[in-house]
DNA sequence: GGATTTATGTCAACAGTCCTGACATATTTT
DNA sequence: AAAATATGTCAGGACTGTTGACATAAATCC
């Protein structure tokens, strides 16, 4: 009927066309697994305190933008505020999270961790921190750039924003 | 008080030691940005199907391990049974999951995608692939090695095993 | 062959986290 | 004064994970 070439398989997740599918292929199952581990030291913690990984996304964005107004953080978080207010609460009740009312703006509640909250913070960002540092180090020392690179690369434009503006396009930025 | 260098604050999450840490402060918001934007591309495919995350993986792993056992798929999740029990029902209700009794172990359930599952899979793989491949583009081409190298390094040594052995140990391997 | 272990399933209850929709309050802006 | 904004709360629902208990069929051990 067709020739050999006329009727190629459509590419599908069984059959990629180009290496660069293939790696992306794995790099699936990397997110999964690295994010899942990468997590799981965080939770070990967590647990210990009867809380979840909402609490310490809260908990780490308050810690680390301290004065945040509720608004921001949903912001970063992308999630409702009911959402919020449930984990919210539950970090004010405890005493890891303060809010005072906003001095420009009265109806703004800056919020920022007490000392307790930066403790166990510490804890949190030290054992995660300590993950990456060892993968970094077991990597070969240029893995890190193409690491963040990448990562950079992943996120949507909005959120690679809050980054530092480190990535280059390589593609005209060669001289300079 | 003291001399300048006495006492150095213990290096806690603020005040990051060395360049290395300076580094995977910044990684633990990478991986928590670029996780959630890859995820989200699925997310927004299996809203139309009704389905959830855990469907997603359930089918994503059948589908590319066909015939795994309820066991072994299990053993990758690391969830309860009764947890993947209520996922696995519906994907095998909705059509999307077949199973066959084990040959050699009649007591085994043989996992397999339908058709319609398979179409299902492609659909959320072609969408997260998509998005590495524009990514490993927009990066530079190195970096693709060095993503790799660091997400094996951070996941544990037994989900490493799931991949290609191709983590080398660069201290030692440098002629071979 | 009978006892035990293994692979799997199910019922029930609970917790965490996210959502939608509706409504309330205080404060700022127009 | 009216409208918009920042925040909070009540109510209900969905998904996903947990523990604990119990059941069945099949394989394995002695």
């Amino acid at each position: 009927m067709d020739g050999p070439l006329s009727d190629l398989p459509t590419p599908s997740s069984t059959s990629p066309a180009t290496p660069l599918d293939a790696a992306a292929l794995e790099a699936i199952e990397l997110m999964f697994f690295a994010y899942r581990d990468f997590t799981d030291v965080a939770d070990r913690i967590l647990e210990e305190h009867d809380l979840g990984r909402a609490h310490h996304r809260a908990l780490y964005f308050i810690g680390t933008n301290g004065g945040i107004t509720v608004g921001h953080l949903l912001d970063i978080l992308n999630i409702t505020k009911q959402s919020l207010s449930r984990v919210l609460r539950r970090l004010i009740d405890i005493g890891l999270v303060e809010q005072k009312v906003g001095s420009s703006d009265r109806r703004q509640r800056l919020l920022m961790v007490s000392a307790q909250g930066q403790a166990l913070l510490d804890e949190l960002i030290d054992a995660q921190r300590a993950l990456l540092v060892q993968a970094f180090k077991d990597a070969n020392p240029d893995s890190l750039e193409g690491f963040r690179q990448v990562m950079l690369s992943i996120m949507t434009e909005e959120d690679r924003q809050r980054f530092e503006p480190v990535i280059k396009d390589w593609t005209t930025d060669r001289a300079a």
